[in-house]
DNA sequence: ATTAGTTTTGACCAGTTGGTTAAACTAAAA
DNA sequence: TTTTAGTTTAACCAACTGGTCAAAACTAAT
């Protein structure tokens, strides 16, 4: 046994199964095409992954870590705030832009399943807790305006994630289907979004 | 013929094709469940509705024109700034508090296949334009802080829907899935937002 | 009651899809 | 060279799905 082609040819079908899965989510994508894609036999899918569902789990488990960026920045002390949005908000676009399709896919797929993320990804490293804290550090220090941290945390998420997942439509309505322009408008974006949520915290 | 009946028939079809397509997807839909949904034989749906593709055009349409709120209220004039946007976050938020699963559904249905706005629905009265300039005139007045009129929106659509389409999934990580207790910060989640946007805007 | 037109249904069909299987291939071990 | 174990393939299958059709059931005007 030869364990390099084994480890290639299982990844082979593991880069095409993320390609056609997070693109088309479970129900759209056919085993078919991510043969195709992997130029190899239907089924050699099933020879490396048994079926269907637990081929699909591998992406959805892979798309999931990439859903977020690294928070470990995010925690060490020191830093002061303002920069850490500013890191978070830099990482975050720049992971979303190289994954344009995984945060509609998560959001899709868990909408179709929400047990998912319960029974298989719990374990997954996410900790809101430490990142609550944190902001309740700086309200208390009297460094940012009081609100909620779970209430900023979803409106800096927010800002990110949506207009990559609605990138086709917004693309359309605002920007008259002009691609370039929709990608310079993100560029911009990242700054925009910085300062936008640096003035709606900031103390005056 | 009777009338009533028809129309009754093809609106009961209708309200069972949005519950299910709105829910699962063109894909995950299957033509076998909406009838069943509408208590009617498989056939009655071609009857009515020839193809799978036709009723779910029917439904995407009505989704669509239900993905953003009623506008015009933000085009009267005399309003100051500052109400427009409260009067825009607590219509949409209602809206989308009452469809929960469009804008999820609408993302991903475009998703999958963008050219169809174009083809069968840019005259669906969504006018841009007028915004822009409301917002641009703001900022020549000097009533708020300089910034892309485009940027904004986005920022204020996206805090309205992100929250609403990740429903499942902020549910489960931030909330520990106790479905109260989200719905409860959603609710409070309305004057935060319109709070978080002024701040962030307003001028000194 | 008859007729004509519409609505509804059960049975059926062809194409697709995930999955299986037995045979062919490959290369290292004996 | 033969054996053995893992890898790859072509052919096939059962289940499902969108869609069709002819007949039955229903409705209302003659």
């Amino acid at each position: 046994m030869n364990t390099a082609s084994v480890d290639s040819t299982e990844k082979i079908i593991l880069e095409a199964a993320k390609k056609v899965f997070i693109e088309k989510g479970m129900e759209g994508a056919r085993m078919q095409e991510i043969a195709n894609e992997a130029n190899i036999n239907k089924a050699l899918l099933h020879y490396y992954y048994r079926t269907k569902e637990k081929l699909f789990f591998a992406v959805f488990q892979y798309a999931f870590q990439h859903f977020l960026p690294n928070l470990e920045m995010l925690f060490k002390s020191g830093i002061p705030f303002e920069q850490r949005i500013e890191l978070f908000v830099h990482q975050y676009m720049k992971l979303l832009l190289k994954n344009p399709f995984i945060p509609l896919f998560i959001l899709h797929e868990i909408n179709r399943n929400p047990d998912m993320i319960v029974d298989h990804l719990f374990q997954s490293g996410v900790n809101p807790k430490a990142l609550r804290q944190i902001i309740h550090e700086e309200i208390e220090k009297g460094n940012i305006k009081p609100i909620d941290p779970r209430q900023l945390i979803l409106n800096i998420i927010s800002l990110c994630v949506f207009p990559i997942a609605a990138k086709p439509l917004i693309q359309r309505i605002l920007f008259d289907n002009d691609k370039k322009a929709y990608e310079k408008f993100l560029e911009e974006r990242e700054t925009e979004v910085i300062r936008f949520i640096q003035n709606a915290i900031k103390i005056n």
